[in-house]
DNA sequence: AAAGGCTGTCGAAGCGCTTCGACACCTATG
DNA sequence: CATAGGTGTCGAAGCGCTTCGACAGCCTTT
């Protein structure tokens, strides 16, 4: 393994000038940063991290807490992950992972042992019992997701309320007037995840004002249970002609079963996703959807956390403008037989 | 922030004491070690893990190295990423996540700077160009994944060959004789990924022992791309009763463009699908599979290393055995009309 | 009773780096 | 020409921990 000392002797110059060619804090003349660089290069020389952390007080780590639980918005997490990585990487960090399963202790333990220098938590539940802890520690932290509390959090998260405003607003515009909304397992919403309840509020509100109804059934996903819920649904709202759909392991079997029933999709009946492109796109009708940008979470997350490690920024809530992408599951209403 | 020292000071002990009691490497006395435990507790003491690194040249930390793609088995990576952080947590390993994007970079840069002790690594092609790199680190690795050239590798993954095999023999059990096979897109064959060739020969060559014909066809996801291998596949080989898939997002398609076209699953046609369990339980047909598994490659891949890492264990091979699981979507071959 | 072996604890060195103050040298200024 | 102010480089201290050798005190053994 290569030291910085030897380095310094290859190059014929002192330790600490090689240490200010590597991070730039002191001015090197051109001839011997060249002569430094070139024995860098030549010998192969990686700065040991643990040195470097215990030397100043800085891992270059971003911790990034997942979700254990892998039954929702799997790919989504995946897509956030990676691009807290990838951009962590552009700017000379590295990621540790970590999963909720440690709960409170992962905070405990990233703060206590110097182990990274920043934490991004992603699902965060709406009483989370982690914040506390973040608001105290003195590593800057963002949150992907909205909890009940913003008070000194930074957070970033798609505008679920929005959302959920537009996705009713689409179909109303469409003519609309009974919507059904097939929602996430029952589960996440006991969890008070928010997102799932902040879309219902969305919708709600913006249903209310446009004179729409709503329905809302939370929905396990599969055949099975879908079958269900959409028999309760209709048997509730037989003039239901609008779907907004957010529970990704739903989507297929929805359209199945109206195809099934022998109402098309959209003369009869028109659907609006919340979901991933990808999902919208592959689905047996290309859907008119929301899509979840998930890298564009993982990026402005890390982004965040960097200006606030930089002391700049601070407390601060982003919300991400949903976008709807008009495909082929959604169309006027029918005019009533 | 706590340190060793002051933990020290507060038990009324030596700093190396302290460190004793923390790592068990020499004895001990009962009491002694109580009020040592003690004051951790009182001043809420944590290890400094640059310090401890530094000083053990040993970071516990394992570099888990992620495919950058998102084309395929998303949900399989996450889970292996997932058990890959737990089972490390387990044993007091924390988990650096690096995208493949970097490349052999990344190898480098790890065993380096001495970020990680180990690392794991997915997606691995067959003629991987970090392979050579790992072979002369002097850190342990393992791959998730069957290079061609395993020489001094520690390799875990899912024997696709006998899962092809096993796939066939069932279908031939059940009376099918012409079999295709709607495979990964033409990328992930073109990439060398190797499990997508192996499943082909195991199947192959079961398939000529038993005497049953394959017919192989590679496929995007989605309906439009199915639609067209399906087309393809009946004007081929009209007398197909048996279906092997190895394609997440082809499965719903296969299904739903089946029964549209008035073949019963599994009456006149068998599916048998390559897939995590969750997706062959919650498609339209629950599905005969054979599941892949995520969660014990991960976790076989970390007590490999783990092993390598005490100096036990070493080059080595291990092929976990697929299991069929029979669901409702296989049955004995129609009689011919 | 002396020699030897354990056990439990301590002190000190050192891991590889960053960073502060010192200082030699050079150039502009009065 | 002496002085002030930059530049560029160096030496040394110290980050918090592990680990090695030393050794005091005790218990066996001969």
């Amino acid at each position: 393994m290569v030291t910085l000392a030897e380095v310094a002797q290859h190059a014929g110059v002192s330790a600490s000038t090689v240490s200010y060619v590597l991070s730039g804090k002191r001015s090197i003349s051109a001839t011997t940063r060249q002569r430094v660089e070139q024995s860098i290069r030549e010998l192969g020389y990686h700065p040991n991290a643990g040195a470097r952390a215990l030397a100043s007080s800085r891992s270059n780590i971003i911790a990034l807490v997942i979700p254990l639980r892998t039954d929702m918005y799997v790919p989504v997490m995946m897509e956030i992950a990676i691009a807290v990585a990838t951009t962590a990487r552009l700017h000379g960090y590295d990621v540790l992972l970590l999963t909720g399963e440690e709960g409170p202790d992962a905070v405990r333990r990233v703060t206590g042992s110097g182990l990274a220098d920043a934490m991004i938590l992603m699902d965060v539940e709406l009483d989370d019992e982690r914040l506390p802890l973040l608001r105290e520690a003195d590593q800057p932290s963002v949150l992907i997701g909205l909890p009940a509390d913003t008070t000194g959090m930074t957070c970033v998260d798609l505008d679920f309320t929005a959302t959920g405003a537009l996705c009713v607003e689409h179909l109303a515009m469409l003519g609309h007037r009974d919507i059904a909304v097939i929602g996430e397992a029952p589960a996440v919403y006991e969890r008070h995840t928010g997102f799932a309840e902040r879309t219902l509020d969305g919708l709600r509100s913006r249903a209310r004002a446009l004179g729409v109804r709503v329905l809302h059934r939370p929905c396990e996903g599969g055949y099975d249970a879908l079958t269900v819920t959409l028999a309760r649904v209709f048997d509730e709202r037989p003039g239901t002609t609008g779907f907004v759909v957010q529970n990704e392991s739903a989507v297929e079997p929805l359209l199945a079963l109206l195809r099934q029933q022998g109402r098309a999709v959209p003369e009869d009946v028109s659907v609006v996703a919340v979901c991933p492109d990808q999902v919208a796109v592959q689905a047996s009708v290309r859907l008119t959807s929301v899509a979840i940008p998930a890298q564009e979470m993982g990026r402005r997350a890390v982004e965040h956390l960097l200006t606030k490690l930089e002391g700049r920024g601070n407390e601060d809530i982003v919300l991400l403008a949903p976008e709807l992408v008009v495909r082929a599951s959604t169309g006027p209403a029918p005019v009533a037989p």
